[in-house]
RNA sequence: GGAGGGGUACCAAAGCGGUCAAAUGGGGCGGGCUGUAAACCCGUUGACUUCGGUCUUCGAAGGUUCGAAUCCUUCCCCCUCCA
């Protein structure tokens, strides 16, 4: 036991919450961390307009660097979504204009800056946009310099490649260097910031080795990478998307309240290990509640991811409303709600026409269905006919009503 | 370039002149049970509807026919084998 060290705590607390799946060379990397704070970076892909819970994950992780006093890079890929990275995909995918690039990096930055410190000068996030290297490339020295250092043989084994030409797909010459571009992207951030370490998904391991034996052969320095698993939920299901659509770190995109409601709703078998990702929680307090009740726990979890994106108070808010709206079966503020104009005792509204006007159906077809399946109820009580109408009488003293959509979907109609 | 096979709804996959808005499975949605969970059970799953029907869908465009997802022609795309 003479060589016996203990792992370095940032690694320790890495593994602790889940967030491991692959290092370059994991002793190395503990000693490292050990001996200094260094600066180490995950990219993130700027093809969508905001960020989604598929991305958490690497979020922590940055979190987390800082929180052990190391400085997290973050790379938005304004030059590499340019160029569309090919692993874990069948096609090319469409190419974004300049603007919208643009448009989609501002925002996402707004969003990692709403989970990060930026306030500590030691470990205050830097950004970095790979575009203002990768444009300045001249083609001829990049070959020299970096390309040399790449063989056509070993890029054809890397699985992002070789999946398309088992599959036949087309695999276009510009994606094919998407991974040489990422790899100069870690020696760039190498040489300027001193950046030792990658951070990425699974499916990034490729990549960050490039980048990592790039270094080496570039500039004979040692850089580390690290990988994180790919999440999925108990269900099989990739975590991110939903049937109803992502579940954006995004206030313009999903409300806090749809946010919590997310949380809320995921599968018994994920609490904990979701509590550990994705809560500030110590995992040692996690040890000890874990047996707790799993509804509490939920709840717990709710909480805590809510108002790390949107703040404590939107947070219980959004859990106030779904106790109003679940347990006491009345109706809370976060609820979407609709206007109706009624101005007399004889107009009225036909309720398959308000769900319509509500957005939250968009088929006469299918809420005639609903209604037919005893699934729309107002004020709780179910709705059978598909001309009901709503009429101010309805409103009793309340200038509100409450329309259920099936068990999860409530709105609240005003009385305008 | 030659020879075959195929493109059907969200996905997979049957249908191969009328009974086809299209079997079946998965997924989704709704209901039941429960805990806003899982599993399970039931229902539903193109749009519009005055609930009688009406309109649009089976790679694309034309054609044959009283009638086409089904037959014919042209075109586009994909796969397998040979060169």
């Amino acid at each position: 036991m003479w060589n016996y060290r203990p792992m370095n705590k940032f690694l320790k607390e890495f593994k602790d919450r889940g967030y491991f799946y692959q290092c370059t060379s994991e002793d190395e990397l503990s000693k490292l961390l050990d001996k200094e704070k260094i600066k180490g970076y995950i990219g993130f892909d700027c093809t969508a307009e905001s960020l989604h819970v598929g991305s958490l994950l690497q979020i922590m992780c940055l979190r987390l660097m800082q929180k052990h006093g190391h400085r997290p890079i973050v790379l938005l890929g304004g030059g590499t979504t340019r160029i569309g990275d090919p692993s874990g995909k069948d096609k090319t995918r469409k190419i974004l204009t300049e603007e919208e690039i643009e448009k989609n990096i501002n925002n996402i930055e707004k969003i990692l800056k709403n989970y990060l410190d930026n306030n500590d000068p030691k470990t205050k996030p830097i950004f970095v946009n790979n575009y203002s290297w990768l444009k300045e490339l001249n083609y001829i020295s990049f070959l020299r310099d970096i390309g040399k250092h790449f063989t056509i043989n070993k890029m054809l084994t890397f699985e992002s490649v070789k999946s398309r030409l088992d599959r036949e797909q087309s695999l276009s010459y510009m994606e094919f260097n998407y991974m040489i571009l990422q790899a100069y992207d870690f020696l760039e951030l190498n040489k300027k910031e001193n950046c030792s370490l990658q951070i990425g998904g699974s499916d990034q391991w490729g990549n960050i080795v490039n980048g990592t034996e790039l270094i080496k052969k570039h500039s004979n320095k040692q850089a580390y990478g690290l990988t994180t698993p790919l999440i999925t939920l108990a269900s099989g299901a990739k975590m991110g998307k939903t049937e109803t659509g992502a579940i954006w770190l995004d206030q313009k995109l999903l409300s806090p309240y749809d946010y919590w409601q997310f949380w809320r709703n995921i599968d018994d078998r994920d609490v904990v290990k979701f509590l550990k990702m994705f809560t500030d929680l110590n995992i040692d307090e996690i040890d000890k509640i874990k047996d707790k009740d799993i509804n509490q726990l939920k709840i717990k979890l709710a909480n805590e991811a809510t108002s790390m994106l949107h703040g404590k108070d939107k947070a219980l808010s959004a859990e106030k409303t779904a106790k109003k709206t679940f347990e006491e079966n009345s109706l809370g503020e976060n609820l979407p709600s609709i206007d109706v104009q009624l101005n007399d005792n004889n107009s009225s509204v036909n309720i398959v026409d308000l769900i319509i006007l509500s957005k939250l159906e968009n088929s006469k077809s299918e809420i005639r269905r609903l209604i037919k399946a005893k699934g729309i109820k107002i004020n709780n009580k179910i709705i059978i006919d598909d001309k009901f109408l709503i009429q101010k009488k309805l409103f009793g003293k309340n200038s509100f009503l409450k329309l259920s959509i099936g068990k999860k979907k409530h709105l609240k109609i005003n009385l305008a």
